[in-house]
DNA sequence: TTCTTTAATCGTAAAAATGCGATAAAGGTT
DNA sequence: AACCTTTATCGCATTTTTACGATTAAAGAA
């Protein structure tokens, strides 16, 4: 059905979920990285960072901002998008938590 | 046209993406928390513990061993599945450097 | 006002993801 | 052998994702 039971899963598992989903993508994770090192976060400076067209980097910041990683704020004609400072540090205590839930040399078989 | 271009962006890119999407459901940061703590591995237990048909879950199990997060031993008539502690480090080590990258409080606008 | 620049959105196409029932395959059990 | 258990795969329908060109909308410059 291509729809995912969201209702089925807890509000965590869903949240983290969502983040994982929007670095999901080689472009998200390079927009990433590009705003963490840059000065500049000018969306036309990313759209010449990246290999592909304004529209689909247009939508790839639009799934970042959807997950609430990056905010875009109005700069006269430009548009400057920065990583948000809140849902970045959540992310990075979600997936810290998760990965520290697994002690290594746990495997049962 | 629904074909991510991968070879526009570098390994590491792709790596940490192909984790992070293999992450990015519900259902399958459900199978990993499940993994993490539980003692048994078995199928038919995750199967059991998630709200999904035996096939779907089959599924997801074989998207997180795409991704080299979990692996599969069978054992008799039902398969072990268990996380991959190489792999597991190396995800861990790729989100924490991900994370480190952006300096708090850096943003430009 | 007219033109240019910038970025979002629309429309379209192709491919992948989600989910399930049915079926197949493989290993035990009787 | 016949049967049961367990899990993977197939087939299908639906939705989402990826990508791009074209268009729109808004802001600034001429």
């Amino acid at each position: 059905m291509g729809l995912t039971k969201a209702d089925k899963f807890t509000a965590t598992q869903n949240r983290i979920a969502l983040m994982a989903k929007a670095l999901g993508h080689p472009a998200r994770i390079a927009i990433i990285e590009y705003l963490a090192i840059s000065k500049s976060c000018v969306c036309g400076d990313i759209v010449n960072e990246l290999p592909l067209s304004q529209s689909t980097v247009s939508q790839h910041l639009k799934e970042l901002k959807n997950a609430g990683l990056i905010k875009g704020t109005i700069e006269g004609p430009s548009v400057c998008y920065c990583i948000d400072d809140r849902v970045w540090k959540e992310a990075r205590e979600s997936f810290a938590g998760l990965f520290a839930s697994y002690i290594e040399d746990n495997n049962c078989c």
